[in-house]
RNA sequence: GCGCUCGUAGCUCAGCUGGAUAGAGUGUUGGAUUCCGGUUCCAAAGGUCGGAGGUUCGAAUCCUCUCGAGCGCACCA
């Protein structure tokens, strides 16, 4: 619709003399619904270029686009108003045709094609395996795979990877962790000690690391171990650690696959000091004087990319900074082609990423395919009051006991409903209330509904008719949830673009308000099979447009609640 | 001190590429129901869009300054 629009007011300017180099038509949606359907704005920028008012340029185009004349089939009317939009009304048989788009795609309504032939990858979660995957992790598992669906609904070929290191100081603790419950379990008598901090004391067996994970978890992966039998030779905190890591691994997995995210891949850094990719990096910086010996440690000019200080890339033990891999890393990602590359970080990261891509652009690389979203950092609120949540303390809460408590579907619904970048209070109070305040539960009550009245209809022998005069539907309610439906693939589509998938979660709701206003004023059951059957297309149609808007977020889509 | 993000109704937040009278939910107050699912619907009250300048025909939106909040500024990741 916008497309034809755009051709034929093209047309009208150039008759009239034509539009500056560049120039692109605007369209936008008008919030009032008197000011039409579709409003354009272009009047009001070519004042200037045309020397003329505002108002006498619409007018003008107007009578153009009236002369043409416009496809009385899309286009009902053009008016002019206010200090000199272009309104557009849609004529009812393009909004009859469009339901029938509806209904003929079925589970594909959503579903375009700009993406097509292009690839991503999508990278996230990206834990270390120290530990369960908590609440804050989950904010990123459901934002990364959300934008992975959003991008296939547009066509993308997407790879959903998580990125790990298994090397690192973090990974040896955790095994002298391990090691340390497990010689507990050996010896029962062992002394024991108390850690962590004032008034939050935990009590460990001596051999363990001050800053050790102090989770219970940690003592299970222990205590199996122990059970197996296997010997184990307490200088091996290489096995330890191993067991910590498959079991922790397994769990992760478990947990992102009640969430609905199944990971393509798995990359390990580890790999890239394998292949020595690394080590080339360095020089291939040292020989463009990026980088440089200081200290006995080997440094990356970053005050070159715009930074105070230069970055340590190799520390002076011979070990990397996470810089060097994740250079590396982001390297490979381009090298394997993808079209588009995106990470989700948390607001953590935000100021070190810049290191990262600039580092791969001075290396020569397409820098510009990588993109990185950040979400800032979740607040779970309990009762009115925030939880106080530490990794450290046995106070974090995990993904799986927020599942537990409020369900799947809430729980990625939550994470989503709010812009990313804005701070996300995740109230567990109303998560869990099945009510109409929930917003989860009023667009799946909406569904359910519309289920319900099928079977119904169903049972009565009104089957819905494939060849109902969609034409009876001349409501305003009827009409307003048409054009609301239609919406849809622009949706997935502007969401999928910016990576806001909060901008889907409202659409829906949207939906459902739409729906709401209609089955408040039309009736289906009990009037004549006309009007009824039609009515049922609509229903049917709605229903399909919030299946499918709320698969692309991942959420079920209930036919009874 | 420097960088990034945010500041919109009592609360939690939308607000698209600058566009017409700034919107939802929740809460408050009042109302509706023999009816396809009341897990519903309708209405009212509630705003200096943190503040000040600027750009523009037009600014919650862009720019500058300023105040406030969060996060980050390691030879941690």
């Amino acid at each position: 619709m916008q497309s034809y629009l755009n051709d034929q007011i093209t047309t009208v300017l150039a008759g009239m003399g034509g539009t500056p180099p560049g120039f692109e038509l605007e369209f936008q949606q008008p919030g009032n619904p008197d000011h039409g359907d579709l409003a354009c704005n272009v009047a009001m920028q070519l004042a200037r270029h045309f020397r003329k008012s505002p108002r006498q340029i619409a007018e003008d185009i107007k009578a153009g686009l009236e002369a043409l004349p416009l496809d009385a089939s899309k286009i009902e009317s053009v008016e002019v108003a206010g200090p000199g939009f272009l309104n557009f009304k849609i004529s009812s048989s393009h909004l009859f045709d469009a339901l029938q788009v509806i209904l003929d795609a079925e589970n594909a309504y959503g579903r375009t094609q700009s993406g097509e032939g292009k690839s991503a990858l999508v990278e996230f979660v990206s834990a270390n395996p120290t530990g369960p995957l908590t609440v804050g992790h989950g904010r990123n598992a459901v934002l990364g795979d959300t934008i992975a669906r959003m991008l296939e609904w547009t066509g993308y070929d997407v790879q959903r990877e998580y990125y790990f290191n298994d090397a690192g100081r973090q990974m040896r603790v955790l095994g002298e962790s391990v090691r340390a419950r497990y010689m507990a379990f050996q010896d029962p008598a062992i002394p024991m000690k108390m850690i962590g901090d004032e008034g939050d004391q935990v009590s460990v067996p001596e051999p363990f690391p001050e800053d050790g994970y102090l989770g219970e978890y940690i003592a299970d992966i222990a205590g199996e171990l122990f059970n197996s039998g296997e010997k184990v030779d307490l200088a091996d905190v290489d096995r330890f650690k191993r067991a910590a890591e498959e079991k922790i691994f397994a769990e992760i997995g478990a947990t992102l696959e009640r969430m609905g995210i199944n990971m393509d891949s798995y990359f390990n850094e580890r790999s890239l000091y394998d292949s020595g990719q690394i080590w080339a990096i360095i020089d291939r910086f040292k020989a463009l004087d990026l980088a440089y010996d200081k200290e006995g440690a080997v440094w990356l000019r970053t005050t070159a990319f715009g930074k105070e200080q230069d970055t340590v890339l190799v520390k002076s033990t011979g070990e990397p900074t996470y810089r060097l891999p994740d250079i590396g890393y982001h390297i490979d990602k381009l090298d394997r082609g993808y079209s588009k590359i995106v990470d989700v970080f948390g607001a953590d990261h935000i100021a070190t990423f810049p290191d990262v891509v600039e580092g791969v652009r001075a290396l020569g690389h397409d820098a510009d395919r990588i993109e990185v979203v950040i979400y800032q950092f979740v607040t779970l609120v309990r009762s009115g009051a925030p939880v106080k949540m530490s990794t450290r303390k046995a106070t974090y809460v995990t993904l799986d006991e927020l599942m537990d408590e409020v369900g799947e579907d809430v729980t990625r619904f939550f994470f989503l409903m709010r812009s990313p970048n804005t701070h996300l209070e995740f109230d567990l109070d109303l998560a869990k209330e099945a009510s109409d305040t929930n917003p989860v539960f009023y667009l799946q009550y909406a569904h359910a509904r519309i289920q319900s009245i099928l079977r119904k209809a169903a049972e009565i022998d009104m089957e819905v008719v494939s060849d109902a005069d969609l034409s009876l539907l001349v409501h305003e309610t009827e009409t307003g949830l048409i054009k609301t439906l239609m919406a849809l693939p622009e949706q997935i589509e502007r969401a999928a673009e910016l990576r806001e998938p909060h901008r889907l979660a409202n659409f829906l709701r949207e939906v459902a308000v739409a729906f709401t206003q209609f089955y408040g004023n039309c009736r289906i059951i009990g009037e004549p099979i006309g009007i009824a059957s039609a009515r049922l297309r609509l229903a049917t149609a709605t229903a399909l447009v919030l299946k499918n808007g709320l698969a692309v977020l991942g959420i079920s889509a209930p036919d009874r609640m």
